[in-house]
Formats: structure tokens, C-alpha cells, sequence
DNA sequence: AGACTTTTAATTGTCTGACATTTTGCGCGC
DNA sequence: GCGCGCAAAATGTCAGACAATTAAAAGTCT
């Protein structure tokens, strides 16, 4: 494991750079322990501070983590579902924040996703997956709930829908198409009217995946996807008038 | 911005979260400069090492950017959808190669991805996009090409395709299956017969693209997938039985 | 006055050495 | 055999120094 000795970048991000080639090469594998900082520093030729630094950098990737103590040190994480959601929703929130991504863009791109899910879903969803549709269907129509609280039954919805295909790396990627949607639907306004008809498409969802019908399934998300659509482009119109 | 002082984490992870969720929530826009790294040290009560690290963390996720010099700093960074790309793909190819996660399923995931593409890209591909399509289905025909470079070209005609839907939050989202399945495709021996009968499938999703007929390109996606799956259980029997 | 050069100040990058804290293993006494 | 404390190894934190880089400010020449 060598580093560029005439590369411009920094030495912690050269080192960090020479690590993580090694652990996604499979040169260094699941529950390996590193070499002790003070080990990497005379290895690589830097300071412990250096090597620390490229640690961190490592870390806050997932890449490994690091014990205290005795026959403590970093190891090589093995990159959990877990994780890598959390690093996916992170990282699609801030892209749609901060590159103006207009709302009929995500939102196609949501629906799009989900819909791929659909068919697998009405296949393989479990009971208790439909059981948490239902739950949320009934939470979102409680007449006290919050705008917050609204949306965030409905990325709970979503997600139980997703997860009914049985397949951990869809799910995986749909979780940042799900959450990543979240602020940009907080900022609608949702009328009892509106509640009233995104429930009922939720329960004809549910409905479809209970009976298996992916065909059903798919039209009611069509449907879903077009009304949220209207509901956004009504929001952003007022918006654009008032100011 | 406050930091917890009866936490257990290191105090680099709590000052990166601190700065993290002030970026987050909009509390510092792109562009803004945070703090010297003195008055940082300053005002967390930390060492000026300490807070070198948290940075660290954040660059590591490319929150921050850092330059040197009188007037430089740490700057928040604007996440383009290049680095994000970059990072889905990272993460992803982790994902599989750390969780043994079987064949099928990320065949099953990346297809089921790709065919909710077909639609939006059988109608919205540009003729740059079907150029691409088509030099590589020149390019997959060549006999000499080695199995890396059969797998190369396959992900950059299946990237065409993806951003041929001309959405750049769906295109983000898909970097990561398709990108991740590369590894897992690279172990696969394409005969001279397969390849030919990839190139085929191939040719009738272009077809059936640059004709806009949006069946055509989902049945041929579908039969694809098949035929990946096909090819994948053979070498997993034929690995099987060699052991 | 304007263009070019030098100085200077601010800031990150790196190094050194020290000490605190945490955790494990081992030996000792009982 | 069982707890107890101690030593050792490792990460976490700190303080201070110097190097490298960069942009603004000051100076200088034509």
C-alpha cells in the first residue's frame, strides 16, 4: 500500500484514498483490524495526525470503525443495510436541496421507482407489511394529524410498500427516492380534501397488493403519482403569485 | 451550534454532526465559509486537532471543501450530481461485495430499476443517447474484446439508456445498481454464443427506443433479465460443483 | 496613473511530543 | 478458583511549532 509522493492532494486524503482502494479491492477484508496509527504513520512516512485524519475520513464513510484500549483499533465495518440507507438518504436530500430540483422531476423519479417495486410487491408482501399500510392509512386520516405528521405516515406507507418486494437491495435504493422526497412534500399544505383522496388511493393500494393485483397496483400509483403532481403544481402556483 | 458534553462519541463525530445538521436544515447555505479553524477550536472548546478532524469527516462526504491561504477555509460545498454519483456507486458496490448478497437478487433489483426507466427514456432519448447505444452494441460485437471490457461497455450502454429518461434525479438513483452489479458481472465468463445473444437484446432495445415503442423495450429488458440470470446461475452451479 | 513586484497576513497542512482515557490480559493474593 | 489491581497497548485530546499557500495590500518603476 504506497501513496503518490508528488500528487498535489493532501496526505490524509491520499492515505484515506490508498485504504479504502484496499478494503473495496477485497485486499483487506470484513472485521480485518488496520495496523495501529502509529504503525500507519511510520508505514506511510507521516505523522500520527495525518493518519488520524485519514482515519476519520474513512469512518464517516462507514468504511471502518475504531475501538479503544487494548487490541482495540480501526477494523474494516462490514457496511451494514442499515448504514448505507442512512448514507443514502443523506446524501439524496442534500443533492435535491441544493440543485434546485424541481418538484415534478422528483417526483417522477419517485413514482417511477416505486412503481418498479409494485409488481413484487403485490407478489411477496407479508401480512405484517400490509398491516403497517393499514395502520398508516388509519393515522392519516385522524382529522388532528399535523402536515409534518401527515408526510411522514406517508414516507412510512411508502416504505412499507417498497419493502413488501422482498429484495434488500431495492429497498436500499428506494430509500432515498422515498425520504429524499420528504422536505419537498412537507412544504405542501394538505386540505382535508386532499388527505381524503390520497387516503382513498392508499387504500386502493393496499387493496391491490392484498389481492395480488399488480395491474391495480400500478394504475392506483399511476394515479397517486398524477395527483401528487396536481397538488405540488398548485402549491408552487400560489407561491409564484404571491410573491 | 452546541455540542453535547455528556456524550460518549468522540468529540470529532459530535462536531461534525453539529455542522452537518446545520447544513442540513439550511442553516448554512452553499458557498458560505464556516469559521477559521482556530475559531472553531475556539468556540467548541476543543483543540484545534479535534476540529480538524470533524472536518475532515464532513469533506469526506463532500459537505465541505476546503482551500488554503489568506481568505480560504472550509466552504460548504454544493453536492453536484457528479459526486453524489460517485458516492451511490461507492456505497453500493460495497453494499453487495460486503453482504453476500446473492446474484439474483441484485440482477432481480437492477432490472426491476431499469425497466421503470424504459418508458420515460423510450420517449424522451436524445440521438446522442441512441449513438451511445449503438457504439457499444459495435463495440460488444468486436471478438477480441476481453471480459472487463464486455462488462465496461455494458454498463455504459445500460447508463445511456438510464439517462436517456432524461431525469437526473432517476439517473443519480440508478448510477448505484447498475455501476454495483459490475463486479458481480465481471465474474461471469461471456461466451462467443452469449455475446451474441446480449448483443441481439441489445440491438432490440435500441430498436425499440429509437422507435419509442415503449412494450417492445420492456419485454426486451425483461428478456435480458432472464437471460442475465440465466447465465449467472450457471456459473454460481458450475462454481458449486468445481468446490 | 498604471502595471509589475514585493511584502504581509491569514489560513490550512503537517509534525512533534505529551498526557488522558479505555480496554484487555496477566499475575498476585486470598 | 476468584476477584483485584496493575501494566500494556491502543485511541482520544491537547498545546505549540513550523511549512506551504494564497490573496490582499503596499511598494516601486516607468
Amino acid at each position: 500500500m504506497k501513496i503518490d509522493p508528488d500528487q498535489k492532494a493532501d496526505l490524509s486524503a491520499q492515505i484515506a484514498k490508498a485504504i479504502r482502494d484496499a478494503i473495496i479491492e477485497g485486499r483487506m477484508i470484513v472485521d480485518e483490524r488496520l495496523p495501529s496509527e502509529a504503525e500507519l504513520a511510520e508505514q506511510f512516512e507521516v505523522s500520527r495526525s495525518t493518519v488520524r485524519e485519514a482515519l476519520k475520513r474513512l469512518a464517516a464513510q462507514s468504511l471502518i470503525r475504531t475501538q479503544r484500549g487494548a487490541f482495540g483499533g480501526a477494523f474494516v465495518n462490514r457496511l451494514s443495510f442499515e448504514e448505507a440507507y442512512g448514507q443514502q438518504i443523506t446524501t439524496a436530500t442534500l443533492l435535491l436541496s441544493m440543485n434546485a430540483v424541481s418538484f415534478d422531476v422528483a417526483c417522477e423519479a419517485r413514482y417511477a421507482l416505486e412503481r418498479a417495486c409494485a409488481p413484487l410487491s403485490s407478489e411477496r408482501r407479508t401480512p405484517d407489511q400490509l398491516a403497517t399500510m393499514r395502520a398508516e392509512i388509519h393515522r392519516q386520516s385522524q382529522p388532528g394529524l399535523t402536515d409534518e405528521s401527515f408526510c411522514a405516515s406517508d414516507v412510512t406507507f411508502h416504505r412499507a410498500l417498497v419493502d413488501g418486494a422482498g429484495n434488500p437491495v431495492l429497498s436500499f435504493q428506494l430509500a432515498g427516492a422515498v425520504e429524499a422526497m420528504q422536505p419537498l412534500m412537507n412544504m405542501i399544505t394538505f386540505t382535508a380534501r386532499s388527505r381524503e383522496a390520497i387516503v382513498a388511493l392508499h387504500t386502493r393500494i393496499a387493496d391491490a397488493l392484498e389481492a395480488q393485483d399488480a395491474k391495480a397496483a400500478d394504475t392506483a400509483l399511476l394515479e397517486l403519482e398524477r395527483y401528487t403532481l396536481e397538488l405540488g403544481r398548485g402549491v408552487m402556483k400560489a407561491r409564484k403569485s404571491a410573491s
